[in-house]
RNA sequence: GCCGGCGUGGCGAAAUGGCAGACGCGACAGACUCAAAAUCUGUUUUACGCAAGUAAGUGUGGGUUCGAGUCCCUCCGCCGGCACCA
């Protein structure tokens, strides 16, 4: 059954749509082309990976948000930079391949087409002369080149280190791309078990830029908590390193008392807390420290290797696992404790990670909760030597800050103190030197995949060498099998011929992981076409100068991986002197997540999910992003709701009425008799004005659903009039345009206009019309509302409270009590406090 | 465990320390209609009351203030992140 439309959207949306492409009306102009004279807004969007399953609602609430702010930019005279592409690397389409043979390319294309074609039923203003795509050659060429920037510089090198290799997908994955769970580590994708293996590895030191990326944080505009996740995962920690004498007791088997001799080794700990050195009554090495086997003595040797064993066979959680007591094996060996000459144990424990720090600990069990616990399981030495303030009361293990006690020349400095203290004498002894240590690792950046950027090196025995950057791109070849090897053997390594080189020199056969391509491609779009440069020096200034990008949407799940990797890319370029920001991406937002209609996250399984092509074919792609704009404030989650969707539809349809009407045959003409030529009425004109200062408002704070309520509110007064004024209607239109596009522009065409109304100039609220002459002052007594009085808007403070005093309410609330004080707050309220 | 964020009607949500619940949905009533839908106009936090009105009310308990949804502290719940990081 066809339900009758309220407005015929069907016809005008796709017409409106077509006569944006066709006269380019978004297209962005660059340095020296008629436009770029204007300041610039540039508006990105976090393009998407073209999936198999098409968009569904949750998918283009950014691009909403985004396409309205760029909108609206225009209208304000910006010149916007509003693009999009797709990142179009990536396993699915690889996956894909493998099971039926079909090349990559050939998926990710028709992918391609049904997600554009989506899109572009929403009516977003994307400047698609500038799409670009992550796996088209002339694309990835600056990948590529990007890639032998930082190679040049030494920020990318060869690793044997183990690293997590997951069967199921075939590849080695990054730190970030492996999650912690309850059935053990697992591929973030795909939730596929993964293991570690010793695989040769591209690595990025992103490490290097740690403190770079820390500092230059403070400067951006993004959400704190986003801030904060990023400075958590680099890590930073101050403290000192500090070097411990080994020593090794000849070998006997007869206990205590043999001599021992000084071996040359010094075991270096990193620690936070060197103000607490002199508590230090035991070390722990990591299983796997190299310097084990020498400090480990005949007698231990036996239970050390099964320990070393045992803890080599058991998954990172369980190793991690927070809950289960703490284990450990005392190696035979002893250390010197620089600061007081003690000889301490030697142990390894497995809640000692090789992979921070220097892989070795001084155990202070009285300041530090797992020191502690290990310390009371195998009856260790406590000492105390931090003395907690009397406000932290009585705890078993203190590790606050308090003042030094049994600690020789730190006695009595309270705790930051004793630590530079410490670092000092530490420096001056030889012994040990302040540093800053950050969780941060460096970047695994190669992958055991076919459908990535390969890589532009070729391989010499033993050696690497780039490839001169007149061979770029290197081109992925093509092949008959894209499987992996069992043995984790990229997929590359089956194109023979294109590996091996006449000269006997082979090529790299891994790829670079989805991450590169979205690493930059922010920079391609404002020269996308540029056949020479990565981004010409001119344009880079015009769009990515002062702040970089103005405004960045995108899904809180790239908030420490994709970030973090564009930003030191960024910072890359930056000291290359290609871009001339420290910073790629000055604002950023991250829109919530729509659930479906039942609260719960959309997904297939659910059998919940919306997709916004049924909801165009049903309301009109005005109402999907009317809707998607009002359902709340952005960056909140919220359900989807097919009754808030008809309520803003119907919105959509008093607009529509308010200057058309249907014949008999259900066709919607122009009714002349709704619009009037009059001035408005002045209570319309404040109406109005009102309107226009509240959306702007709002729009600039990116509060959408309170600029939509305010569009509500003045249709809602403009309905109940008999004939609505012209100027009253264009400025609602005008208003209405950045949200409703295909309306505004239909409507706007109706009263008579022939340009688009993507340009015209956005609506000043005239302050004069919005000031009150007469303003409702709130009565109080004791704070609490007894009445109400009207007042001129200037009223003074003695005005007022005189006019209060004349309400019967006064005498009422105030009889048989004495005014002990009066508080007026100026248009607001008066308040008198009584006893 | 640690670090963020959030708790407001039947529902989605508003509210520079100053009238809690704008706007929308739903519900109820009225107009139009033979009737319905659609549309238009009202009402709609709860309790008591015919009403005027009064009282209570923003997860819990306290505090600051003339005045707290908003600021501070305690606890509870939900969401996100990190997780033996020395």
């Amino acid at each position: 059954m066809q339900v009758r439309k309220q407005f015929p959207f069907a016809t005008f949306e796709p017409a409106w749509q077509q006569f944006w492409a066709e006269h380019s009306t978004f297209r962005a102009a660059n340095p020296g082309e008629p436009g770029s004279e204007k300041p610039k807004f540039y508006a990105l969007d976090m393009f998407p990976y073209p999936s198999g399953a098409g968009l569904h609602v949750g998918h283009p609430e950014g691009y909403i948000a985004s396409d309205l702010v760029s909108r609206y930019k225009r209208m304000r005279g910006f010149n916007v930079l509003h693009p999009m592409g797709w990142d179009a690397f990536g396993l699915p389409a690889e996956q894909y391949a493998v099971q039926t043979g079909t090349h990559p390319r050939e998926t990710t294309a028709k992918n391609i087409a049904n997600f554009r074609r989506q899109i572009d039923a929403i009516g977003f203003s994307y400047d698609w002369s500038r799409e670009i795509n992550t796996t088209d050659p002339a694309y990835y060429k600056w990948t590529q080149w990007i890639f032998l920037q930082l190679y040049h510089r030494g920020l990318a090198y060869v690793s044997h280190a183990p690293v997590w290799y997951c069967p199921a997908l075939g590849t080695v994955l990054a730190n970030e791309e492996v999650l912690t769970t309850d059935e053990g580590p697992r591929s973030e994708r795909g939730n596929h078990p993964v293991e570690r293996r010793p695989l040769r590895q591209w690595m990025l030191r992103i490490t290097a830029y740690a403190d770079r990326l820390l500092a230059d944080l403070d400067g951006l505009d993004w959400p704190e908590s986003l801030k904060e996740m990023q400075r958590n995962w680099i890590g930073r920690s101050e403290g000192a390193e500090v070097d411990f004498t080994v020593l090794k007791p000849v070998e006997s088997g007869t206990g205590n008392g043999e001599a021992i001799r000084v071996m040359d080794d010094k075991l270096t700990v990193f620690t936070t807390r060197p103000d607490t050195l002199f508590g230090a009554t035991y070390m722990v090495l990591a299983p796997e420290h190299p310097l084990v086997e020498k400090v480990t003595i005949a007698d231990r040797f036996a239970e050390v290797k099964a320990y070393r064993e045992a803890v080599a066979n058991k998954s990172d959680l369980e190793r991690t696992d927070l809950a289960k007591t703490k284990t450990g094996v005392f190696t035979g060996g002893y250390a010197v404790n620089p600061v007081n000459g003690a000889e301490i144990e030697i142990w390894i424990a497995d809640y000692v990670m090789m992979g921070y720090g220097t892989g070795a600990i001084m155990a202070v069990p009285a300041h530090d909760e797992r020191d502690h616990q290990f310390a009371r399981k195998y009856h260790l030495k406590v000492i105390e030597v931090v003395k907690a303030p009397a406000s932290a009361g009585d705890v078993a293990c203190f590790a606050g800050n308090g003042t030094a006690i049994n600690s020789g020349f730190l006695d009595g400095m309270p705790t930051p103190e004793a630590k530079a203290r410490m670092i000092d004498w530490l420096e001056e002894k030889g012994v040990g030197k302040r540093r800053v240590q950050y969780k941060l690792r460096d970047w695994l950046f190669s992958r055991q995949r076919y459908w990535g950027e390969p890589f532009p090196i070729v391989w010499q025995g033993e050696d690497h060498e780039p490839l001169p950057e007149t061979e770029l791109p290197l081109l992925l070849p093509e092949l008959a099998d894209y499987a992996p090897s069992p043995e984790g053997h990229a997929p590359l390594a089956k194109a023979v011929d294109w590996v091996n080189l006449p000269d006997g020199r082979v090529r790299e056969t891994n790829t670079m992981p989805q991450w590169a391509g979205s690493c930059w491609y922010y920079l391609r779009y404002c020269d996308p076409h540029n056949a020479a440069r990565v981004i010409d020096p001119a344009i880079e200034r015009y769009w990515m100068g002062d702040r970089g990008i103005d405004l960045y949407i995108g899904g809180a799940e790239h908030a420490v991986l994709h970030l973090l990797y564009a930003r030191f890319w960024h910072k890359v370029l930056f000291d290359l002197g290609v871009v001339s920001t420290p910073e790629p991406f000055h604002k950023l937002v991250n829109q919530g997540m729509i659930l479906g209609e039942d609260h719960r996250k959309m997904s297939k399984s659910w059998g919940n999910v919306i997709n916004p092509d049924d909801v165009i074919a049903e309301y009109g792609a005005d109402s999907l992003r009317l809707f998607e704009m009002f359902m709340g404030p952005l960056e909140q989650m919220k359900p989807w709701s097919t009754k808030g969707i008809e309520g803003v539809y119907g919105f959509l349809g008093r607009v529509w009425r308010l200057v058309m009407e249907e014949d008999q045959e259900g066709r919607w003409h122009f009714a002349p008799a709704k619009v009037s030529a009059d001035e408005p009425a002045p209570e319309t004109l404040r109406a109005v004005h009102a309107a226009i200062a509240k959306v702007t408002d709002d729009i600039d704070k990116l509060k959408f659903n309170t600029a939509i309520s305010a569009l509500m509110v003045l249709v809602n007064d403009l309905t109940k009039l008999p004939a609505r004024p012209r100027a009253a209607l264009e400025k609602l239109l005008l208003l209405l345009s950045p949200f409703a596009p295909h309306m505004a522009e239909e409507l706007w065409r109706v009263l008579g206009h022939d340009q688009t109304i993507a340009y015209e100039p956005w609506p000043e609220a005239d302050p004069r019309l919005l000031v009150q002459s007469e303003v409702e002052i709130v009565f109080q007594v004791n704070g609490k509302l007894r009445g109400k009085i009207v007042v001129p808007a200037d009223a003074t403070n003695e005005a007022i409270e005189a006019a209060a005093r004349e309400l019967p309410a006064f005498a009422e609330w105030t009889a048989g009590k004495t005014v002990r004080k009066v508080i007026v707050v100026p248009r607001k309220l008066v308040n008198f406090v009584c006893g």
